[in-house]
DNA sequence: CGACGATTTGAATAGGATCAATGGGAGTGG
DNA sequence: CCACTCCCATTGATCCTATTCAAATCGTCG
């Protein structure tokens, strides 16, 4: 890893923290590289050699299993993934590409762990890191068992057009077919139901939708913090 | 918490490495309680009080949104719960309901965070758990993506099988309307999934299962270390 | 025995998946 | 600049799975 690059890693939350010795002992041996997009950067079932942050562009979390394949998380700055499997030293349980060119910084797992180890402060930035993974894990695995098709996607639009400003217009981060994997739907089924929403002032112009009329999707949405909130 | 209790307590592997004086701290304050069964004992959208350690008996995690209400998760001992939100101090995602007598351990959730602080064995040993239960939901949210509900079946009586000596006669732990949440589908189905699943080698008998035929209920299953193995 | 809840079965329906075909941009090469 | 191609998105038609509603059966407990 570049001198250079030092600061900047440093400001990121979860090494902001923790002791300067520390912080040199981890990033001796870790590498901050620059993907092209559709990387495959792990695949599920391989050991967890390294913890990966995402510092600029996107990363899909994808699993497999019966030929059938589903998108389980987008990653974006600054976030990690696959820190459980590199706190249990044990195998990835999901697969990532970058959907983006993207900035990704890598750190061997078991610098990690001595990390730990070593520093309360650090331990403590992980222990609040991996609590908001389970966190959001547990809200996507609520979504997609009390809601239908139509109300994942409705919430999905305002959770989009609060991130950008609440405008009321959003762009949709990534393509609709990832988008509608994300969703636990197929494409197709997308598409449909975007058309389900039209009556809801839902207007869809490529990758841009405008919301019309924000009181009426929440009706049918009803949104809740407990799945909704990204933070909470 | 009565002075008889402490020995007990200290062999769960999460109290087990950590020192003394901590173990002594958290538990002057700690609850260690035996309830009946369907005692609901937490509801989500709570701020989160305690953190709770079931060492005897069961407790269903289940959530709601929209009038419907879905099983997130069974804790069996030594198990924890609602771990994260304790770790965040933030509000529960999900209710808690014992569905047995059960004995349930208590500790207040600023006790827990003051030890995580002060202990690193014990931060350490906090790690591991939340980072086992952050994997058990991911296979959750991956077997409820990637399988239809039949495999779902399927493989949970393969893995109860095995749980249980892999005698090829299993007893399903809780009742069949609890196992059906579980699964993510209505009761009915899970009737009628038993009855798909027949052809298998799969005996209903109340609530025993006898397995007549594993290597074809196997193929069916495709049974996948990445999803139904509880510990990797 | 009687009552209640859990489970099973049946029938009708709805929601989502799949298959097939069409439309529409973005990028490529002439 | 324009045709061509390719891939994504949409639409249509159909099929299948799972839900819902209703009723019957089974078991357990008082």
């Amino acid at each position: 890893m570049r001198l250079a690059d030092l600061p900047e890693v440093r400001a990121i939350h979860l090494f902001r923290s923790m002791e300067e010795e520390t912080f040199n002992s981890i990033f001796k041996a870790a590498y901050f590289q620059t993907f092209p997009e559709q990387v495959d950067l792990i695949e599920e079932g391989n050991p967890a050699d390294f913890l990966y942050v995402v510092v600029e562009g996107c990363v899909e979390l994808h699993a497999k299993a019966n030929g059938r394949e589903t998108t389980m998380a987008m990653v974006l700055p600054v976030g990690t993934f696959i820190l459980a499997a590199v706190l249990n030293d044990s195998v990835y349980l999901m697969s990532a590409r970058t959907c983006q060119k993207s900035r990704i910084l890598m750190i061997p797992s078991q610098d990690i762990r001595a990390a730990i180890e070593k520093d309360k402060a650090f331990a403590a930035a992980i222990i609040r890191e991996l609590a908001n993974c389970y966190r959001a894990v547990v809200k996507e695995h609520k979504g997609l068992k009390l809601r239908s098709a139509v109300e994942r996607l409705a919430n999905r639009l305002l959770r989009y057009n609060d991130a950008q400003g609440g405008s009321g217009s959003l762009l949709l981060p990534f393509d609709k077919r990832t988008l509608a994997s994300l969703l636990g739907m197929a494409p197709e089924n997308l598409s449909r139901a975007f058309n389900t929403l039209k009556p809801y002032g839902v207007v869809v112009d490529g990758s841009t939708v405008h919301l019309t009329d924000i009181k009426a999707l929440k009706m049918l949405a009803k949104p809740n913090s407990l799945i909704d909130d990204r933070v909470i």
